[in-house]
DNA sequence: ATATAATTAAACAGAC
DNA sequence: AGTCTGTTTAATTATA
């Protein structure tokens, strides 16, 4: 395993007692119990809460991550395009508006520590902090400027910091395999450059990330509930490293990037031609699967990464082709990755990015699937590795498609249907009737509250 | 000791 | 011309 995501050395003196912190939690959250019981039991669970109210001083340090950014930060939830500012709530803007979970915690703590900590470089990776812009976004996508404002906005400890975070915030774009790019509609009348967005195939990735930075035991959390979560009570949040997670949303995760993974039900969010919209619920359901964990930044504890960056820097993969990228070399392998593989793996894949004219692929001809990685990491991946083994014919069949569209559409449907079965017992031992119920319920209950 | 993840800096090209 | 954006390479650091 790599160093805490984000840890960077000034990081460390500014977050002492990280590892305490997470062990802290560990002891009192995980141990293999069913924390969410007691800690989701209200609307937004917190970590307050899962400590039992202990107002140990090592959290602190962690709680100004929870508190104020993460707590509305619910993954691309429709609460979350209602919050505009994560962070709102301690700088005191919206303090009253933003839900109980706000209000409890800004009695817990002092603000002015909040403020301070704020000033602190933020525990998180650039992949993170984009992932998170991003996914603050209306529309699920910023260019870089709004990017860059996001963070400014929100960690106003880069106002201060030398330009060359920015730097590292194009560079993370660019390699890192999480966000794609998508041209501009409307040409360049809105702007220069282009938007970027979470790839929603990797999104699970960056979530589990984002769990595993400052709560490695989240996945204690993530244990299916016993019964199916009724409709008509709150939504239950997990509290998954600063994440607010709906429980059911976890359980439904899986099976959701299945069907969305379904060829027949692709629906790219990059797709310039149309307004992106990741705000669907499906399309922001997660994995609490840690098998599903992708390679973002877990590479050591699964096998291999597919959602690495396609650099040896940011990230996630350098695992990519199987080979260390250290020395000189890497250079190459990275071109290579760029122009190859970059953790997509099947024709079908590579043809959907010609369609939608996604991220610009130099001399991209099909992805390949990574070597070795495919095999093993594509399966801790998120839908293409269940739809992989969920029928040999998934991955495998890419390289053997029968010739003729024809077949293709019903090798296609085939998949789909394998897919959506898969996502089904997900579903079923997840508790949940269906995932389109689960979005039903979620549009609903969308439009009660309206 | 090694591999990996992440950060940072820098160079460069193209677009605006 | 200057700035911004995007890509790429490389060095460095920290951690498992």
């Amino acid at each position: 395993m790599g160093p805490i995501i984000g840890m960077s050395p000034d990081k460390k003196a500014e977050f002492p007692g990280m590892q305490e912190q997470r062990t802290g939690l560990r002891g009192a959250c995980g141990a293999g119990t069913l924390p969410e019981a007691e800690c989701a039991s209200s609307p937004l669970a917190t970590s307050v809460d899962c400590r039992g109210g202990s107002e140990d001083e090592e959290l602190t340090n962690l709680n100004w991550l929870h508190e104020n950014l993460l707590q509305n930060f619910t993954l691309g939830g429709p609460e979350a395009l209602t919050s505009a500012s994560p962070l709102l709530d301690i700088e005191g803007d919206h303090g009253a508006s933003q839900g109980p979970s706000s209000s409890s915690h800004s009695s817990a703590h002092g603000k002015g520590r909040e403020r301070d900590s704020l000033k602190s470089k933020p525990p998180f990776s650039f992949s993170l902090l984009i992932y998170m812009a991003i996914e603050q976004s209306p529309r699920k996508s910023l260019p870089v400027k709004e990017i860059y404002g996001w963070i400014l906005e929100h960690f106003p400890y880069f106002s201060n910091a030398p330009t060359g975070w920015k730097n590292s915030v194009r560079h993370n774009l660019s390699l890192n395999k999480c966000f794609r790019k998508v041209e501009r509609s409307l040409g360049k009348a809105n702007g220069k450059g282009s938007l970027w967005c979470v790839d929603p195939e990797y999104r699970p990735n960056l979530i589990q990330a984002l769990r595993k930075q400052h709560f490695p035991t989240a996945d204690a959390f993530c244990t299916p509930p016993a019964s199916p979560p009724s409709a008509s009570s709150p939504p239950r949040h997990l509290f998954l490293q600063g994440c607010s997670f709906k429980e059911s949303d976890i359980d439904a995760a899986t099976a959701m990037m299945l069907l969305n993974s379904a060829p027949g039900h692709h629906d790219d969010p990059c797709d310039s031609d149309t307004p992106l919209d990741l705000s669907r619920p499906d399309s922001v359901l997660v994995s609490s699967d840690p098998k599903q964990d992708h390679n973002y930044s877990s590479s050591g504890s699964v096998g291999l990464p597919r959602c690495s960056s396609r650099s040896s820097s940011s990230s996630l993969s350098s695992v990519d082709e199987g080979v260390p990228q250290r020395g000189p070399q890497r250079g190459q392998s990275h071109r290579r990755r760029r122009a190859g593989s970059e953790g997509f793996h099947s024709d079908e894949d590579s043809d959907l990015w010609e369609e939608r004219g996604g991220r610009s692929r130099p001399s991209a001809p099909a992805r390949r699937a990574p070597s070795s990685s495919s095999s093993s990491s594509s399966s801790s991946s998120s839908a293409s590795s269940n739809a992989a083994s969920s029928g040999s014919n998934g991955s495998s069949g890419a390289g053997k498609r029968p010739a003729g569209k024809r077949a293709r559409r019903e090798v296609k449907l085939e998949l789909d249907e394998e897919l959506k079965e898969a996502a089904g017992s997900l579903l079923h031992l997840a508790g949940i009737r269906s995932c389109t119920e689960a979005s039903k319920r979620g549009k609903s209950k969308k439009l009660g509250r309206k």
